[in-house]
DNA sequence: CCACACTTACTTACTGGTTAGTAAGCCCGC
DNA sequence: GCGGGCTTACTAACCAGTAAGTAAGTGTGG
């Protein structure tokens, strides 16, 4: 027997379709976080919005629709978390990665998402393989030119290749933290170890000491 | 009809238990690689055998311990890679780290199959998550170890947890580096890359610059 | 040296479970 | 009253694991 008198919740009615997507993308990112986009299922998913797995289907097509949106949705939301709306550049870019690491590590859910769908895009025809390394790509476009901003603004010439290579160890520093903290998160200091790391590599391709100040 | 007159080849007749087992564990090793763990199936890999998946369980029992002697037996290729048989300590380490880099850009099955491992691991309740994260553990005390080794050469005095810091930096930026090769190998020098980000570690760490020759 | 007993290495066939995706229909709210 | 949101019901594929049978090898007693 349904309860009609429910009605001083906001919205006890029918979400709207736009409303029901966005719960959707977030059991989304939830499920596949914690079993990985393959033994993930959508079942899985429709469970935790309270429908049928064919009502999933109905809003996003097939799986691999839903988790391009998924990958969509969560860059949204990182754009969404910088309030300026743009990427920072120079030493600001690397003080907003390790605050992104200090935040990180309060959770768990999103880092884990993105360590497992990392992880399995190596696998042979993985459907978020091409979305994982643009990413990588775009990163390390904007890491190696926030590295080249350092080095003019030291009067530092730096080597052929070596803002790629510096930025290359900066992201793969972010990730492999990321994976030991998430299997034992009492070994490692999440922020602590990534501001360290950061701060060594940029140290040792600018040839002075550096320092990321806490803003 | 058979050809009894072969003979000069040592075995066309039954590969022995041992030779078979190898055998498994090898095509275990590439499926597991290729389509990580979850998606790799028993057929794939009696497949790749010329047997049933029901062959493979006469061997091996279950899948998860089929898993558990594939991670085994890359531990063994790996020490028996190490002609001395025993882990070197101080710079010798770290020399053996980026050699191990440098081979590695050669086998990429290997590495592939290490970084999906890895990543899956992270799920909840995954089979190899124990595996991965005493692996994990004891490298950070090798490497840890070698750094307050290189420490006390020097006549440095570390702060308080920076041998494990600069560890779990060693080990992420060695684990990064191969994701972003593994999605991108023209973008990254997976040798260059690690030695570049070790030196830097281990530089900004001990206070003075630090070079890893080769060996 | 060979027949008989036994073991090993599988295969075939099946079970129970889970999966993504499809089709058709019901029902609520505008 | 009708259309979008959803369910129920289904399919076809695939999965790990089990059971039972078979052929080929191995050891042994005579």
């Amino acid at each position: 027997m349904p309860d009609t008198t429910e009605q001083s919740a906001p919205r006890a009615k029918r979400p709207t379709r736009a409303q029901r997507r966005e719960e959707i993308l977030a059991a989304a990112t939830r499920v596949f976080g914690s079993k990985g986009y393959h033994q993930g299922s959508l079942v899985d998913v429709a469970a935790q919005v309270g429908i049928t797995h064919a009502g999933v289907l109905h809003h996003f097509g097939s799986k691999d629709k839903l988790l391009w949106e998924v990958l969509e949705y969560r860059d949204r939301v990182d754009v969404q978390d910088l309030e300026g709306q743009h990427i920072p550049g120079g030493m600001d870019l690397f003080r907003h990665l390790v605050t992104t690491a200090r935040q990180n590590a309060g959770r768990r859910g999103i880092v884990q998402a993105y360590a497992v769908l990392t992880g399995e895009s190596v696998t042979d025809g993985h459907p978020a393989s091409t979305w994982v390394a643009e990413r990588f790509a775009v990163l390390r476009g904007e890491i190696s030119q926030a590295v080249r901003e350092l080095a003019d603004e030291r009067s530092v010439t730096l080597p052929e290749g070596e803002p790629e290579r510096a930025a290359a160890a900066v992201i793969a520093v972010m990730d492999g933290l990321q994976l030991q903290w998430l299997l034992d998160p009492e070994a490692v200091d999440l922020a602590a170890a990534t501001g360290f790391a950061i701060e060594s590599i940029l140290t040792a391709t600018l040839g002075s000491t550096v320092r990321i100040t806490n803003p």
